[in-house]
DNA sequence: TCTGGGGTCCTAGGACCC
DNA sequence: TCTGGGGTCCTAGGACCC
C-alpha cells in the first residue's frame, strides 16, 4: 500500500539530529592520530567499556564489555582512559560548527544535537538535505571524525532517521516517506517508549511504530497520557518538541555516586566515600549558586539492592561543612554492620537559587557570606589532604542531639528498598557560627 | 546489557483551604 | 457534625533519557 496517512508536505518543519559516531573514541583518534583505523575502547579506569571505535566494534568489542573479555576477543586492542575533559572540548567545537550554519542548536548530550533549518533554503540555496550534507562535511572537516545525520520533520523522526544507517550515515525522510520508516522501526527503537511501555504495547498487539500512529490519537493519550499523544504527533512528522537552544545553567537536582571495588563492610571506609561525594556535590551546587532543601543519602549493596534516607533541611544550605553532622547522621542510620556496600550516593533536591533574598537581616547575610568562604577553604584543604581533616574540623562545628535508640530504631525500619521509599524529616539545627 | 554516573518530566493522590 | 463541590500545592514514585 502506497498510501500514506500522514502529511503530504515534504518539510513543514527540517529538524536535524546530529550524532557523532563512537565520539569518545573518535575524539581519542582525532587527537592521536596513529590510533586512527585501529581498536581502541576507552573505559580503563572501570574496567569496563564505555565506547568503542568501529573497528573495535567489528571484532565484537561493544559496550559495557569487560576489558578482560575484550582483550580476549581483539588482542592488540588500545585501551584508554576517559578523558572528559577533551571529550567536553570537541563536544563544543562540533556544536559551534554547526553554529556557523544555524543559532538554532540544541545541545542535546555531549555527542548529540538538534537543530531546525526550517526557511533556510532560500538562504543557502539548496535543499535540505544539501544543507544537512554541508554541516556533516564541515564537521568532519573541521575536527577529524565522523557523524551520522538524520532529516525528517521532528526530532523524534529525526533521531530514528540518524539511528538508521551507521557510521557517517545520512538518511532524510520527507512526509511521503515517513510511514515507509515506521513501519521498519521496532516499538523499543522509538525515542521515549522504554521497556515498559514496550511492554504494554505488545499486549495490545502492536509491534511496530507504525502500528502505534495507526491508533486513534486519543487511545494514544489514554494509555500514554502526555508522553503518549505528544510521541503519536511526532511520529506523524508534526513536531510538538522544539529545539531548544537555550543554554542550561541550572539543575533541579544534583547527585553523586561512584562504586568501588571490591565492595566493602568497612563503615569508616564506606564514610569516606560518602563524604567525597557530598564535596563534589556541594562544590557543584556552589558553582551553579545553588542550595540544596533536600538531601538522601544512599548505600548501594552489593546484590544491587539499596539502603538509604532523606532529609529535609530547615533552611536551604550550600556549605558541605554545615551539613556535614546530619550526613553522618543520616550516614549512621542507613549502614548497617556486616552488610556489603558497593557505592554511596548523595542526592541534592529542592535546589534553591543561592541570589534569592532570603536573608533580611544584612547581618545573617555576612555571615552566611563567611561561612561560605570557610566552606570553600575546606573543600580545598580537603581536596588536597583528604576527608579526614575536614571531618575532625567538622565535629567543632556541631550542637548535635543524637537520635534517642527509638528514633533510630524507627529510621531502620524505613530504609529504602527498591519500589519502597520512606522518608524521614531530620533538621539541621539553625547555627550561631563565629569566623 | 545483570546495573556506571548523571539527569528530567509527568501523574496520582493526599493535605489543606474555601 | 455531615454533605458537597472545587481549587491549589506538595510529595512520592514511575518511566525515560544519555
Amino acid at each position: 500500500m502506497d498510501d500514506h496517512p500522514f502529511t503530504v508536505r515534504s518539510y513543514p518543519r527540517a529538524i536535524l539530529h546530529i550524532d557523532a559516531d563512537a565520539f569518545f573514541t573518535s575524539v581519542e583518534q582525532a587527537l592521536d592520530p596513529s590510533l586512527r583505523g585501529k581498536p581502541v575502547v576507552t573505559g580503563q579506569e572501570r574496567g569496563i567499556i564505555a565506547c568503542a571505535s568501529y573497528e573495535a566494534k567489528a571484532r565484537g568489542v561493544k559496550r559495557g564489555v569487560s576489558l578482560h573479555d575484550a582483550r580476549r576477543l581483539c588482542p592488540g586492542l588500545i585501551v584508554l582512559p576517559s578523558d572528559y575533559e577533551s571529550y567536553s572540548l570537541y563536544s563544543k567545537r562540533m556544536f559551534s560548527v554547526m553554529r556557523q550554519f544555524t543559532p538554532c542548536v540544541e545541545e542535546y548530550s555531549v555527542d548529540e544535537a538538534f537543530l531546525d533549518i526550517t526557511g533556510m533554503r532560500r538562504l543557502y540555496h539548496c535543499s535540505y538535505e544539501e544543507i544537512a550534507r554541508k554541516i556533516q562535511q564541515e564537521i568532519h572537516k573541521e575536527l577529524g571524525f565522523t557523524v551520522s545525520v538524520g532529516l525528517s520533520l521532528s526530532k523524534a523522526l529525526g533521531k530514528l532517521c540518524s539511528k538508521f544507517r551507521k557510521p557517517r550515515g545520512f538518511t532524510a525522510v520527507p512526509g511521503r516517506y515517513i510511514h515507509i520508516l515506521l513501519q521498519r522501526t521496532a516499538l523499543e527503537q522509538v525515542w521515549g517508549f522504554g521497556p515498559s511501555t514496550v511492554n504494554l504495547l505488545t499486549k495490545y498487539g502492536l509491534r511496530t511504530a507504525y502500528d502505534f500512529t495507526m491508533r486513534p490519537q486519543l487511545w494514544a493519550a489514554n494509555l500514554l497520557k502526555k508522553p503518549g499523544r505528544e510521541i503519536w504527533s511526532e511520529l506523524r512528522g508534526e513536531s510538538v518538541w522544539p529545539v531548544e537552544t537555550e543554554e542550561k545553567t541550572t539543575y533541579g537536582s544534583i547527585m553523586k555516586s561512584k562504586t568501588f571495588t571490591p565492595p566493602s563492610t568497612d563503615k569508616e571506609f564506606i564514610f569516606a566515600k560518602l563524604v567525597k561525594n557530598v564535596e563534589s556535590a556541594f562544590m557543584k551546587a556552589r558553582r551553579y549558586h545553588l542550595r540544596p532543601r533536600m538531601l538522601g543519602v544512599i548505600l548501594r549493596r552489593q546484590d544491587f539492592r539499596h539502603d538509604g534516607l532523606e532529609a529535609k533541611l530547615s533552611r536551604a544550605t550550600s556549605s558541605t561543612l554545615e551539613v556535614m553532622p546530619l550526613i553522618r547522621t543520616m550516614f549512621e542510620q542507613v549502614f548497617y554492620p556486616q552488610r556489603e556496600y558497593r557505592s554511596t550516593m548523595i542526592f541534592m533536591g529542592g535546589l534553591e537559587d543561592d541570589h534569592s533574598d532570603q536573608f533580611d537581616l544584612f547581618e545573617d547575610r555576612l555571615k552566611i557570606d563567611a561561612f561560605a568562604r570557610v566552606t570553600g577553604a575546606i573543600d580545598d584543604i580537603n581536596h588536597r589532604y583528604g576527608k579526614h581533616a575536614v571531618r575532625s574540623a567538622t565535629s567543632l562545628f556541631l550542637p548535635h542531639k543524637p537520635d534517642s535508640p527509638r528514633d533510630s530504631e524507627h529510621a531502620r525500619k524505613q530504609l529504602l528498598f527498591p519500589g519502597e521509599t520512606a522518608r524521614r524529616r531530620l533538621n539541621i539545627p539553625r547555627m550561631g557560627i563565629e569566623v
